[in-house]
DNA sequence: GAACATACTATCAAAAATAATACTAATGTG
DNA sequence: CACATTAGTATTATTTTTGATAGTATGTTC
């Protein structure tokens, strides 16, 4: 890695930051990890998000893949939400940055 | 904590996510880690970003507590940024992430 | 056949973040 | 006195992110 490359916008740093940087994407990916949970379950916890809202952060951490995504074929329809294995991967550094903060910060 | 605050804006991801939310913020802790740097400094490594956003998130960085600011009375005028012990604290987990960035995206 | 439930989508508006550009202060040097 | 140096500020765009609001599809239940 030059050093030109070293603090660019390919750098491991950067590239968390643009996948995680929402601002509600830390605190779904938590809920989500503590186990699966439908889009209706998510939409009741974070009220203050909006349906639109959550649908594009949701499927943005799909895209990047960190969710899995699990359609069921019914009526009314049931989408379920759980990490992947990258996803699972990045629970520790949500740990840790969850506790820095609360240990740090008054 | 109960429930409707345990993934409200005063956990301590949110808040977390608030400090080092911006787009440089990460590089740029990562970068004043190595050592303590000069503005002029900073500014070549990051051709990206403008002066004034650069001296905007250095400030914020410093009014969070993460940085410390150390102005020294000359002409021209030299300042220096530096870890505080609060941003040191969070330099392991900047090198998680950079590790856990590097290693499992392409 | 009307209402219900769920997970959406589509638009448009508002707010927040970032960028571009130009300007400043103060002093040592030629 | 003009000029270079450094770390800024100030102002105005532009872009990106987030929010508000309303509408959709469809099998099941009443």
């Amino acid at each position: 890695m030059n050093h030109s490359k070293k603090y660019s916008s390919d750098c491991g740093l950067n590239k968390v930051q643009k996948m995680v940087g929402g601002k509600w994407k830390l605190s779904l990916l938590w809920y989500i990890s503590e186990e699966t949970r439908r889009f209706g379950e998510i939409k009741r916890v974070f009220p203050d998000i909006t349906q639109s809202m959550l649908t594009k952060q949701l499927r943005e951490l799909e895209s990047d893949g960190l969710l899995h995504r699990k359609i069921y074929k019914e009526v009314p329809p049931r989408v379920e939400y759980s990490l992947t294995k990258l996803g699972q991967r990045f629970v520790p550094i949500l740990h840790s940055m969850s506790e820095w903060g609360e240990s740090n910060l008054e």
